[in-house]
DNA sequence: TTTGTAAATGTAATCGATTACGCAAACATA
DNA sequence: TATGTTTGCGTAATCGATTACATTTACAAA
């Protein structure tokens, strides 16, 4: 095993000291143009590396930034976290990966070791939990590491976050059911603690009010985001005395279920019943509806 | 600001020295059972947390292991990725992520800026690169960093590697095919540089020859995994004099393609032609055929 | 030749933790 | 009491790099 080259090993070759190593591979003016160029000839011949955690030790930097999310195999979070990582590639940073898996000692623990690890930043995704105490990520704030939240997030003071407008988008969702002529518009929801789905369903109850129908609450379901969910849901919609004619369905995958037992039932979407999934799945450009 | 409490903090309150706080907080048996409960409650109530870059510096282990793959966008490296940090989280490692969008160039940067950043071991999925020279990876190796390869690899010695046996899933999926009673058997291959897919080629092959069906250089194509790349393979193989009866794709989105080509084509599946798509993309559970 | 100034280099502290080594106190043994 | 053995703790080096400060050298001006 190679022992690393360190700028010590350098200045021993060149009989100098680590100090203008260090300054000449550093741009600092206090260095001779000779010896600069000198360091920088045998640098590149032992092959030498700048140790990152030495340097993260001294400057309080590691830049490195974490990353929160409630699981990484899913489309919608694995895409974020790739441009995340192109950004922040191209300006030397790596990223560290933490799933939660919607659990909250997880995510907290996630948090405490990125802290731990000195991380320069962190990004993240809360996971559903309606009564966890904000004082880990109060903690984030007090100690000045930027925090930011995006999709899922929670108010906090000094958190920014990055979201998509789900109020305006449920709204969007709802009203073009309504202007296809629908009015039983059925509604998946999510876990009613994540403020995106809060939202999503405002806009849906705003559209219906907006449009003079009348809010059923039988129409609605919280919902899994998965196929057997979806058909569940489903299948008790169809089973209602009156059944919907419509599904604002906020995933894609709910509304894949439901569009299978609407499918078995014989019902033609969308001649007679229109479904609406709020998602971007990449599966459903692949789907036929015929 | 609140700077974080460092074990010299808790030695000044105890007066005592840092080096009894840290032998207090390692179960080092070099200390006294009274330091040593004085010492733990002291450090929970400054609420003191070990500085891992500390740590790092010193013992050399940086309890990170990066992750290169292709791109994280997709739902095979995803998964991945996902159990890589499962399995790593419980004990105590976390991951960096590096993508390398198939360029050798930024594959290398990733490597040296992981080794760099002192990971304790790398895990990757090679870049399809034909004319690569293994000098990187060497130097991996030469450092002593634990290096394995999964799905994608090369044969360098000191590397392991983690794959499925590729040989026998082309084989098994051609056997399969011809067992319909396909014969004409058609194959849509990957980047002929990737052991992968020689491998599932070289597969396809003995089973055709075990089963006394002559290959046919004008039924493979070297496609890219998506959709289009498939639809434009199957339209040549339509075009083709005696266009084939079943075709056998390295990857789903292709096989995808190809199906869609099919279906405008009025050509029934799986009664006309037969399809074996290899890749396990979630979207394949949510296609209806008929 | 002397003095002043600027440029180049060295010295040593620092970041936070661990640990080999050594010393002193407490205790046991003869 | 004198000597040996534990036990507990402090000292200081170490990991690799940066940088404030000090020192040396080179060169110019008088």
């Amino acid at each position: 095993m190679t022992r690393r080259t360190t700028i010590y090993d350098i200045a021993k070759e060149l009989d100098i000291t680590a100090a203008s190593v260090s300054r000449a591979l550093n741009n600092n003016p206090k260095i001779s143009e000779s010896t600069r160029k000198l360091v920088l000839e045998t640098a590149a011949k032992m092959n030498y590396k700048q140790n990152r955690l030495a340097l993260a030790l001294r400057s309080g930097k590691s830049n490195n930034v974490g990353v929160i999310v409630p699981r990484i195999d899913s489309n919608f979070f694995a895409s974020i976290i790739r441009g995340i990582e192109e950004e922040l590639y191209s300006v030397g940073y790596h990223i560290i990966i933490c799933q939660t898996h919607e659990d909250a000692k997880i995510e907290s623990d996630n948090i405490n070791t990125l802290l731990n690890a000195q991380v320069d930043g962190i990004l993240m995704s809360i996971s559903n939990v309606v009564n966890e105490n904000n004082d880990i990520m109060k903690r984030v704030v007090d100690k000045n590491v930027p925090l930011i939240f995006f999709d899922r997030k929670k108010q906090i003071d000094g958190v920014s976050s990055v979201t998509i407008d789900d109020f305006e988008g449920g709204y969007l969702a709802t009203k073009q059911l309504i202007d296809e002529g629908c009015i039983r518009i059925a509604h998946f929801t999510g876990d009613q603690s994540l403020e995106i789905f809060q939202n999503r369903t405002k806009g849906y109850k705003k559209a219906l009010a907006d449009n003079g129908i009348v809010f059923d609450p039988n129409y609605v379901f919280p919902i899994k985001s998965n196929v057997d969910s979806g058909r569940l849901a489903m299948e008790q919609l169809l089973a209602l005395q009156n059944p919907p004619d419509a599904l604002f369905s906020t995933s894609d995958f709910a509304a894949l279920g439901a569009i299978q037992v609407l499918k078995e039932n014989g019902i033609k979407i969308p001649e007679e019943f229109c479904v609406f999934g709020f998602g971007n799945e990449p599966f459903t450009k692949f789907m036929e509806l015929s």
